[in-house]
Parts: structure tokens; sequence; C-alpha cells
DNA sequence: CCAAAAGTGTTAGACCTACACCCATGA
DNA sequence: TCATGGGTGTAGGTCTAACACTTTTGG
């Protein structure tokens, strides 16, 4: 059983090394609509199609999420919704905030509980579910026009993450596991939306002294390969408890 | 109608210009069932009776809280249960989590989206409906026994305020119009757990420039009377345009 | 040998921390 | 006149921001 008034939306943030892009699908008009006449205990889509009539007849882009089984908690729900899409366990999921405004959704009453996801789309496919049309990473200063309330989702989930990763190193959710200097930098400027002095945070980074260097060396770059960095989360566990401040 | 899997519990806290305290209810036991029994249209009463059969049986201590009504947004809601108790209208409150594991309540599937709200409790008096067989402040370090997962949410309140605090000047809040610089600093002592230099809070608040002189000071105070300020909102709006850090 | 990105140090000013004594008031 | 909390300044160390050139590599 689903409860019908509350669902789970997961804004999935990606890093390509470049951009900050966030995860997106569109749902298949035709597909639902054959469910919906098919198969009426195929609860999920019955709901979607009541509840979200605009799915059937306009190509809009939407977050990942569905509604809530009565038996599974929402963090566990969360983590669902993003391996279902992606593919990945043991996500680094944040909820950040919950939406519950009377007509976000059309027709119907939806409280959505918002999360978001850091993960590093380098070497993952997406697993897209039957109903699915398209589903597609967009760099999220370039976002197509979405569904309900789903860019302000989008805006809020970004806040947030702009505000957390000033003071706790989630940053590195968004990084392979081994990463140069460079691309932490680039990372950092694409999320706060500001460049930063290449020297001042080489040295705040190296001064924090939770990085290791993992003796490789970036291979076949046309100009002088970059040492490659693993990030020490043991070591950074033991500097939060003697009271570290990270701070970019 | 009641959304009957989605309620909102409010953390309200309050200074009293030494300690910071939670505002907590008990049911009355006795009032519940005799309501139940005779009214059975009274949907809140009897949401509550189904889902929560120890509120009937023990007397345990809870947040203020209820289930959502099918036609009001959550943060108007937490208003209207914010004003229900306090008799304050437009009172901070501020959305910090949405608690949402199976078994956070007995025998029932509820959803509760988490609020806190700063008050000054100085010139207000409580507000107890026909259910409540006590309401009282409770210091935050000497909290009661309490139903459900509300020491949790209370837990998790304090922690969202302590960091809220730390970077946003929320804390004005919880001080009533005119406050002395004692005050203040108490104020930031009790919530960040911590003692502050005296001198050095001064400087530092001062240096942020938003506070006013009121002109007045203390009176019929058995040693030299503080001076009396006002926090100003417009400097500190125009300062944050700006790019003022606020920063304890 | 050229293009492209990696990597490195210093200095001036701002900010933080630690710390102790006199002042005003009411009882 | 005493008890109580109000109010003030300095110095040393740390952190931040601004800034330009040399090195390594592949093509």
């Amino acid at each position: 059983m689903l409860l019908k008034n509350i669902s789970v939306d997961c804004v999935i943030f990606g890093f390509d090394g470049e951009r900050l892009n966030v995860l997106l699908w569109q749902a298949d008009p035709q597909l639902l609509l054959k469910v919906v006449r098919e198969n009426e205990d195929y609860e999920q889509v019955r709901i979607l199609y009541e509840s979200h009539p605009s799915l059937l007849t306009d190509y809009t882009w939407g977050l990942i999420g569905a509604h809530v089984p009565y038996e599974t908690g929402l963090d566990e729900f969360a983590q669902d919704i993003t391996s279902g899409s992606t593919g990945l366990r043991n996500v680094y999921l944040r909820q950040f905030q919950t939406f519950g405004d009377c007509n976000r959704v059309a027709y119907y009453r939806v409280i959505t509980v918002g999360y978001y996801a850091l993960i590093n789309p380098r070497y993952h496919d997406l697993q897209m579910s039957p109903l699915t049309r398209k589903m597609m990473w967009f760099d999220i200063d370039h976002l197509p026009r979405l569904c309900f309330d789903h860019e302000k989702i989008i805006i809020s989930a970004l806040n947030h993450l702009r505000e957390s990763v000033k003071y706790h190193p989630v940053g590195f959710h968004l990084l392979p596991e081994k990463f140069t200097l460079t691309e932490l930098q680039t990372m950092y400027e694409v999320i706060l939306g500001e460049k930063l002095d290449i020297r001042n945070f080489r040295k705040k980074i190296q001064k924090m002294d939770f990085l290791l260097e993992s003796g490789e060396k970036q291979v076949n770059v046309p100009h002088r390969a970059a040492r490659l960095y693993k990030f020490d989360k043991d070591k950074y566990e033991l500097l939060v408890k003697e009271g570290l401040t990270f701070r970019i």
C-alpha cells in the first residue's frame, strides 16, 4: 500500500568534472495510460494518473520521485528511488526540505519530502523504469521546463548544498575515488558559483590534512600530469572529533 | 478532513533571560476518552486515540503538534499550532526536518514535519486546549520523559538551531524588543552550550553594526544599569545584501 | 618547440584570542 | 560602604587575500 499524500523526490546531483548536473526523467504518456487501463492494481501509476494528469498531455521533465509505501521509512525509500534510477547503492543522501503547500500539485494534496543525492556519474549507467520515455543529465544552469514545483525544489536543494559544502566535506561524494586538486577546486567553483584562487585553495586544503597522495598521476593528458589524491575519511572523522572546522 | 499519515510537530523554544526552554503539554486521558465516546466526529481526537493509545494510559509529555488538515499548507499549519498554544501570531518558525521512520509512532504510520519556533515568553500567557491536562516550559537540559520520538525531535531541533544561530541573526526572536548586551550574550551561551568572552563578544557584535541604542537603561536593578539595545532589522537586511557574514 | 595545465611563496592587512581593572547603582 | 554586574583596550599570533612565474607533458 502506498501513502497517497506523501511522496519523496530526489534531486540527484552528478559532477562530470566540469559541470554540476541533475538527473531528470520524462514519463511516457502512452505507456502510462496503457498501464492504467490494463492494470488497475498498479497503484503507483494509478495515483500518478489521478493526481498528475498533465503527465499525460505534456512532455515535461521531472525529478525522480514516487509515493511512499506504508512499510518503508523515508530515508530507506529515498535510497530505493536513487538506486532504482542510477543502479548505485549506499549513495550519499541528504533530506533537505519538505514541500507542503496546498496547490503544489494539481488536483491532489501531495506533500513531498525532498532529498538530494551526490554521486559520481563517471562509471555508472542509468536504469530506466518501463514508464520512462527519457532520462538525462541536465546542467543546473540550463534546466528544461519542469513539472509542478520541481524547479523550486531543485533551487532549494542547490542552496542547501551550497551552504553544506562550505562547512562539511560532502563534496567528496561527487568525485571519483582518485581525483586531482584541480578537479576538487572546479567542483567547489561550480557548486558555489564563484572562482577561487588556486594558490589559496591548495594551501587551505593541504592544511586541513585529510587528503592522501595516491602516488599516481594522470595519464594521457596533453599537458603536465597532475597528482591524484584520495580523501582520507578516517583522518577526517578524527580531526572532526578534535574540533576541526572545515571551511572553504 | 485531516491527513491521517501526516502531522506537524512544533518545538517551541523560549528564552527567559537565563535558560533555553521548550514548551510541552500533557493530554488529559479522561477527557480524551470522553470526547472519543461522545463525539465520533471529532476527527483529531479519534485519530489521536487510535494511533497513540499510550496517551490514554500514561501521563507522558509531548510536543505541540497535530495532524495536518487537507486544506492547510504546512507552514501555515505550523503557525496555527504555535498560535494555538502561545496566543502569538507571526512567530519565527523554521522547518528543520521530517521524521518518517516506520515505527516512530506505535500502531500507525505517521510522518511528522518538524518545525521550531523562537519566541520571547516574557509577556505572553499560554493557551490550553480543552484536552490539555498540563502545559509547561521545560529547561532543555532537564526534559521529562517524552512520548514517541519527541526527545529525538527536540535534540534535532536544538542542533539545527545551534548551527543556524552561528551564521544568521535568528536569536533576536528569542529576546524582548529591548535587551541588554549581557542578555544577548547569555542567550548565545545557553544555545551554544559554551561560555563566550565578554569583551570579544561585545566587539564582534558592535562591529556588525545592526544594534541600535534605544537610549534607555535598565531600571530597578541592584547594580549599575545596563544600556538597552534594539535589533535594527532594516540595517541587517542591507548589510546582508552587501555581503556581510554574520558569525558568532 | 609549442600549447596547456600543474605547481609553488610572500607580504600586508584583517581578525581572533587571551586577559584585568574601574564604574555605577541599590540596598 | 558593600555587593553586583556593567563596561572598556591592547598585544601577539593566526588567517586571509592578492598576486606571477617556472615546470612538466604530449603532440
